[in-house]
DNA sequence: TGTACATCAGTGAACGCGCGTTCACTGATGTAC
DNA sequence: TGTACATCAGTGAACGCGCGTTCACTGATGTAC
């Protein structure tokens, strides 16, 4: 015990890696509070730092949940690419559109918090692309295209974005409820209608596994 | 003039009506704010009272905006109802679409609320009601049936989820900039790429008019 | 290798803010007899 | 028709709150020479 002695981190004046830290910290309060319970000083305090110390980071409360809902888009993007490389050619995209409800059902403060952009600054460039890149993902798939859409305003998309709306749409009546209240509602969305959603809707493929 | 000296209503103690007065100040601070914007004593200011004087009337906050949302289902429910009765039978859905996503540009903060169960009280009878009431317009329009449907967790309403989420992501994507930043480009949603979705995804009957 | 100095990343106290709610109260209304 | 009284719908002052941001400061780091 006593060798612990020179192993114990007397706190340094500088932290480190604050910034990531600060987005950690800001990850836990969204899974505990949800997105109305975050609160820039809270952030702080779980990271062990003076409220003014974000600032020098992310300029200010924008700053800082912008940078964690650019995270939760990669961390999307990801989730869906590997839905998509598992899975053949027929059935990639049902699985990315199971991918994309599993994600908001699992991290559901951390997916709202994506399109609340009137407490995010909508126009970040990393932000901006991070969302970008979620839904080149979906719209290769579609239509394969390896392009990546930065507005995806050309009426050319209209097959990706018919998929995206309704897989955004089917995510957001599982979280706000529409489809059941409570825990066994969600559940009840994600393995029972959601295929049939899918299936009924003729945008998914549905071939064998 | 003169004559007008007994047309002056000196303010009386009681209001009136003053249940509908905080709906409507509400109302008009969310076409004004934004539902990040709103606050209850703003609401009590608007409409002239103190601010202990919501409480009799919606207990707290999460009521009022709770019988706020309710109102806007209700209209969101006749203006879609009102779509679909102006129009044939196989136009039906894609008007009822239309109308959705109008509603949803036309009043974004009202439409807001609406979805954003962590500030009301989503358990609230009234609110529940006015929820499966446009839901009821949607489904009669898909289905046939007349039910009114409390909880759409059947599986044989897949056909109207499926439909009722291609609008609402639509409308969310739209709202939230997903498909370009501005009001341009929420008027090129509405009346370029709303159709080409619609069409292309073969949920929608587009016969002649 | 050492030193001066600019820059960076923190501190912590303080500021002002508006908020939602509570509470003892009072004016107005409605009802029983 | 009048009166007593309960109930209802307001007042307005006060409470406590945590928030985001600012600011003068200081400790640590990096760089130029």
């Amino acid at each position: 015990m006593a060798h612990n002695l020179n192993t114990v981190k007397k706190k340094p004046y500088h932290h480190g890696d604050l910034r990531q830290a600060l987005i950690d910290a800001a990850e836990s309060i969204l899974a505990e509070r949800g997105v109305e319970g975050f609160s820039l000083r809270e952030a702080a305090r779980r990271a062990g730092v003076s409220p003014g110390a974000p600032a020098h980071h992310f300029g200010d409360v924008r700053g800082l949940l912008t940078a964690v809902a650019e995270h939760a888009f990669r961390d999307l993007t990801e989730h869906i690419a590997v839905a998509a490389l598992a899975s053949k050619r027929a059935d990639r995209l049902k699985q990315i559109a199971i991918g994309y409800v599993e994600f908001a059902v699992s991290e559901p403060a951390r997916f709202n918090l994506m399109w609340r952009t009137a407490i995010l600054d909508p126009d970040n460039p990393d932000y901006r692309d991070a969302g970008d890149r979620a839904f080149a993902v979906l719209n290769k798939a579609v239509s394969g295209s390896d392009d990546l859409v930065e507005i995806p305003s050309d009426p050319a998309l209209a097959p990706s974005l018919a998929v995206w709306s309704l897989i955004h749409g089917f995510a957001r009546g599982t979280l706000d409820g529409n489809f059941g209240p409570g825990g066994a509602a969600i559940d009840h969305a994600v393995k029972v209608l959601l295929p049939a959603v899918l299936a009924s809707s003729g945008l998914f493929s549905d071939e064998s596994p």
